[in-house]
DNA sequence: AATTTATGTCAGTCATGTTGACATATCTTG
DNA sequence: CAAGATATGTCAACATGACTGACATAAATT
């Protein structure tokens, strides 16, 4: 066994040598940060892993969340949604629609458009990477009552940016330029 | 303006057409899954931003917080706390290394081990982008009450895995196998 | 002395992001 | 209607940060 060269109480501390000129001491969030860092961590983890064996990565997963959750999303909503290049989205997206997860729609005021929808394939794809998360969720719930619940959601809610939302955060939200009201 | 191609309350139906043969109809946690998602690509964008400048990536900034928190650090625990490869790790080490942002000490016990501390321009880097990230998180938390924000810790402490635990994770919690004291 | 451990490094590959340029179909506007 | 703007798709090149596999060195352990 290798030795522990950091025990319980050696993180960093805070206060350091702080004689002089240093720009004051700030008090910092390590321990939401670095608990922010681990449950994403293992959260995205239980998808990772179920997605090899469909030989898909993140961005796939992210992708077939978003078209399944919102069905009828156009490309560039995506794109606002991801923040990513249409290159990077059109490869994925691409083999979702090759390997039959996604099919395309054509707009029906605007025929340039392509709206996107899952297929039942894709659904069931969906569906089995939100159970492994809902159940981390639910399970990591448990203990918690109804206000700690509350405060949860509206703690997350209170970490994203809200200047110029994509349309899926206006669904979340209730459609952008308001003050968020709790 | 392009239209709206989903309003407030088009996100996916989750009782489908559950006709006959389907596995049962799953509550999925979709608000906690998303806001996630959402939460966390902004939490980490912070950094992302200032990192630019520096001509340095995520992979650095992960590897300069740990080393910066957790002074004395091992390679090895390093690999464990991050979960990559020597390989992947020896890049950005090194150019951390080569710039003067972390520095290695040799082991007393062992002399294999090389330990990581950061150097003052480290803790520099760290402290900057902690403070972004400090300062969306009291943001957050503002109009939350104490018990909201105890709820807000014991729910990312219980997302994170416990089985196999690496060494800052056993700080954070305290050490291994027992149960969290909050 | 032999083996294991901790670390470092070379070489190649893959996934996913980036820019920039350009093509096509379709909608909007003068 | 002609011209321009918009939505999408695609080609090519490149960067980052993961990966595997192989191998080297120094130091500890057996």
């Amino acid at each position: 066994m290798t030795d522990i060269n950091f025990s319980r109480g050696a993180a960093h501390p805070d206060s350091h040598g702080n004689a002089g000129t240093s720009p004051a001491p700030r008090e910092m969030r390590w321990d939401i940060i670095e608990l922010l860092f681990f449950a994403y961590r293992d959260f995205v983890g239980d998808a990772d892993h179920e997605l090899e064996a469909f030989g898909f990565g993140r961005a796939h997963h992210r992708v077939m969340h978003f078209v399944y959750r919102y069905p009828g999303l156009k490309v560039a909503d995506l794109l606002d949604v991801l923040r990513i290049t249409k290159q990077s989205l059109g490869r994925v997206l691409k083999q979702l629609l090759d390997e039959g997860y996604i099919i395309q729609k054509t707009g029906n005021n605007d025929r340039r458009q392509r709206l996107l929808y899952a297929t039942p394939k894709g659904e069931a794809l969906v569906a089995k990477l939100a159970g492994l998360q809902t159940d981390r969720i639910t399970r990591a719930l448990r203990d918690i009552n109804p206000d700690g619940v509350a405060a949860i959601g509206q703690f997350l809610r209170a970490m994203i940016d809200r200047d110029d939302p994509d349309k899926v955060l206006e669904a979340i939200f209730g459609t952008g330029s308001k003050k968020p009201r709790e």
